[in-house]
DNA sequence: TCATTAAATTGTT
DNA sequence: AACAATTTAATGA
């Protein structure tokens, strides 16, 4: 497993065009607080099984996912390794870290090849002193991530592998956290099986339920959400 | 552009 | 866990 302490540092690139347009929060900024992100925002690759951070490091950047999956887990050196949950394209983590300027809590790893945008905490803050735009797209981002934490709580509860994999599913579509995130995730059996903690055969066996209710459509290599208001609601 | 091959992903036992 | 079937991606004519 690469363990790499600054990932963007060491192998950072400029944003390209694109890129940029992954990430929903730049469309808040203009003048001279949208130059100082373009000019400090890095992107960098990073691959399956590879550490973003790591619980105890300094908190350097305000992650982004611009292409790819990662997931966010606690320390499996102790004990059981706990999924909090997915972080699909779209999806910007570790604010509440950076406001206190604390250690990361979490580890984040990729699921697969992604591309990871970076902000440097200095940034963060002038944006934060500097836009009420910006200010609010990170307060509904911590309400939203609040929400999504406990009804993962419930969801952790639940033995029905049928409900989890509907739940998980649900939360990866949400439309705040993840704007990055269309009608169509891509996401392959395999992936969804780590996330949710299920072996691959399992996963295929809930999306097939799933498919049958009419809530999602199976496609080769993600699939579909027909339904999230009958995905969040399965099995109740 | 098309045919062939390799790789990835899904479906099933 | 293993295997077959299917889909996509890569290659070269």
């Amino acid at each position: 497993m690469v363990d790499t302490a600054l990932p963007l540092r060491q192998r950072a690139r400029r944003p390209t065009p694109a890129e940029l347009d992954a990430i929903p929060w730049l469309k808040l900024l203009d003048g001279p607080l949208r130059e100082r992100a373009l000019a400090t925002l890095e992107v960098g690759d990073a691959q399956p099984g590879e550490r973003l951070c790591r619980i105890g490091r300094p908190a350097t950047f305000w992650f982004g996912v611009v292409d790819g999956l990662l997931k966010m887990n606690n320390d499996d050196s102790l004990g059981q390794a706990v999924t909090f949950t997915g972080v699909p394209p779209g999806g910007w983590f570790g604010e509440g870290t950076l406001l206190k300027r604390e250690c990361y809590r979490y580890n984040i790893q990729a699921l697969r090849p992604s591309i990871v945008a970076g902000l440097p905490i200095d940034s963060f803050h002038v944006l934060l002193d500097g836009s009420i735009a910006f200010n609010r797209f990170v307060l509904d981002q911590l309400n939203e991530r609040l929400g999504q934490f406990i009804a993962a709580r419930e969801t952790d509860r639940i033995h029905d592998p049928d409900v989890r994999v509907a739940r998980n599913l649900a939360a990866l579509f949400h439309p705040t956290l993840y704007p990055g995130v269309g009608s169509w995730l891509r996401i392959t059996q395999q992936e969804l099986g780590y996330l949710v903690g299920l072996s691959r055969q399992r996963v295929n066996q809930a999306l097939h339920r799933l498919s049958d209710a009419k809530l999602i459509r199976i496609e080769y290599g993600g699939l579909r959400v027909l339904d999230l208001q009958g995905l969040r609601r399965f099995g109740t």
